[in-house]
DNA sequence: CTGAAAGCGCTTACAG
DNA sequence: CTGAAAGCGCTTACAG
């Protein structure tokens, strides 16, 4: 049974190679009849077409490529990258297409694998997650004539197509709560500035804090718990904030321990906001209010576009749903009267 | 520049296209002076095998599959997942092999996928992960003639190739920490029952516990927070355990949230122990002691087998280190006198 | 050491 | 509607 060709099943039914091959592609060129029994005899060979020789005559692969990079970007997207790549699988699957995977350990090794990627054929097209500031990979998957999908803002995709969700709103939504309840000095506890979503989103906290008369504070991390952990006591001791926004779940995990170690009440004494809403959110004590999204819808609308694209079609860039705000635990009303407190002493 | 072959190569050169495949692959028949101008004018025109060529011309797709099944088995393992990859990659990578990936939602597609892989010709080998009690894809990877490495113990792979870490030695080490602490009533929150590590982490437990004289107790669940929350203080007020162990790093966070919000105090009330170390249980308050391993030179142990066995060579299984206790703030000494506590009474 | 040729399993113009 | 043939870009016996 194994290494069933079309030329096999030619012999069975005693027509050309050819005409199995109209046939099994459903193009015109074989009689009703001769096709029905040509897919009846491949059925009852199990015979599927192998890849290699497909790719070959045609110009397609049927995969498409996924590069991660690791460790600081793709740290704080694990709770992202299950559902995201399922997403991908979603639409994926029933078109055919394989979903080839790279963990690379730094941006520069993640240029050379589209390199690869591009000269072996391997790949119809990628997926370019967290497109930085003038991300060379925009430009590279240009030269290299690869069809590409960029997962963010148009800005960062300098024409190339993207989907992309509306942070800016999401934050302010987020921004607009806490000062809802009181609060008058915000803090944002970031990923890394070099990344293009960072910047979308401390622009919008900033001016959403700015519209609504509060005291907006930034400090940019590189995803790690220690570096969150710090970033949250620093902005509660020094610049006296009670409302925390987080970039992601797993930072605002830790920001929430070291406030629980450094004797502050969540959300008596601080408010604290994550970021995706994945299961950590509701493991915590309290539980996390949180942005979040639908992130295998995200997934599904990538690979649409990039199967799409991949056939010549024309795309344009696709918005997915804007990230809502899921109010829970961890959010409260700001202390009434604001002033020096305890842990602003030096500790 | 684009679509480089090796025919070019040779019109460049002046020689067959037989002469710059073997030169191209380090094989005999070329002059050393040959093979050095062909390698130069390859590098020099950016040349790089079409992988669907080289596919179909040899019997390898220098590829290698991994399905991932979605939700239950998964979920826990996010954390697992990115580190293992990348050790994966890490060897992979280097001999020139590619990752395909699909996520599944049930293991009935994955075995689907595994047949379409087989039937396509698409991958050199799998990976199988979570190995089942009598699990249906050791089978089919034999029927299917597919190469094969089973993630888990030897005797949950029969007869297929595997990578193994002692799981039994280290809850016994977990076991006697607990113990060691004083604790005599000890529980585990495992995970599905029809995963072989599950049989073999129940096994070990309940023998060590009955060494140290100490009673054992084991909940099943299906890694889920809510499960896990609901059997950690199911176990905890009716069992009269002071002592937990869980099967991975997000229930035993779920665990610690439910004691903590039912009253408890970690680990002054109960101790706790996580497994497999990832960030989280260092973003927990208090930090939480673990039972950990490398993933990532686990990962690179299963793709050194599988690229190996995919070449034809005799693999034997390779057991890898024992994970081992990293012991932090969530265990401490049990109570002195044993006995009633409020909070068994029924709330 | 080198060249000419067949073949891997498909797809796709091109004739009948 | 159908068949015979060329071609995708490699690898690999087989002759020289």
């Amino acid at each position: 049974m194994a290494h069933v060709t079309i030329k096999q099943i030619a012999e069975r039914v005693g027509i050309s190679k050819g005409a199995v091959s109209y046939a099994l592609n459903g193009r015109p060129g074989v009689s009703e009849q001769t096709r029905a029994r040509v897919l009846a005899v491949a059925a009852e060979m199990d015979w599927a077409p192998n890849s290699a020789a497909r790719s070959l005559s045609g110009a397609r692969s049927r995969t498409v490529g996924l590069v991660v990079t690791r460790p600081a970007e793709a740290l704080g997207a694990e709770s992202f990258f299950v559902s995201f790549v399922a997403g991908l699988e979603s639409v994926l699957g029933p078109h055919g297409h394989g979903l080839l995977l790279q963990v690379v350990p730094a941006v520069e090794a993640e240029q050379a694998t589209l390199h690869t990627w591009a000269r072996e054929r391997r790949v119809d097209g990628v997926v370019l997650l967290d497109p930085r500031v003038d991300d060379p990979r925009v430009a590279l998957v240009g030269a290299l004539r690869m069809p590409a999908v960029v997962v963010g803002h148009p800005s960062f995709a300098r024409g190339l197509p993207c989907v992309w969700k509306d942070d800016a709103v999401a934050v302010t939504a987020a921004v607009e709560h806490l000062t809802g309840l009181g609060h008058r000095c915000l803090g944002r506890v970031a990923g890394p500035a070099r990344l293009g979503h960072t910047a979308v989103r401390d622009g919008a906290f900033v001016a959403a804090a700015a519209r609504r008369g509060a005291a907006a504070r930034v400090r940019i991390t590189d995803f790690s718990a220690a570096q969150a952990a710090g970033a949250t006591l620093a902005l509660v001791r020094e610049d006296q904030v009670t409302g925390l926004l987080f970039d992601n779940d797993l930072m605002a995990v830790a920001g929430l321990s070291a406030l629980v170690g450094a004797g502050l009440a969540v959300p008596d004494d601080v408010s604290v906001v994550a970021w995706d809403d994945s299961v950590l959110c509701h493991v915590t004590h309290p539980q996390l209010t949180a942005v979040g999204h639908d992130l295998t819808a995200y997934g599904a609308a990538v690979a649409d576009l990039l199967v799409r694209q991949a056939e010549g079609e024309e795309v344009a860039d696709v918005e997915v749903a804007v990230p809502d705000l899921r109010v829970r635990a961890s959010t409260g009303h700001a202390a009434p009267a604001p002033g020096p407190r305890p842990w602003t002493v030096p500790a």
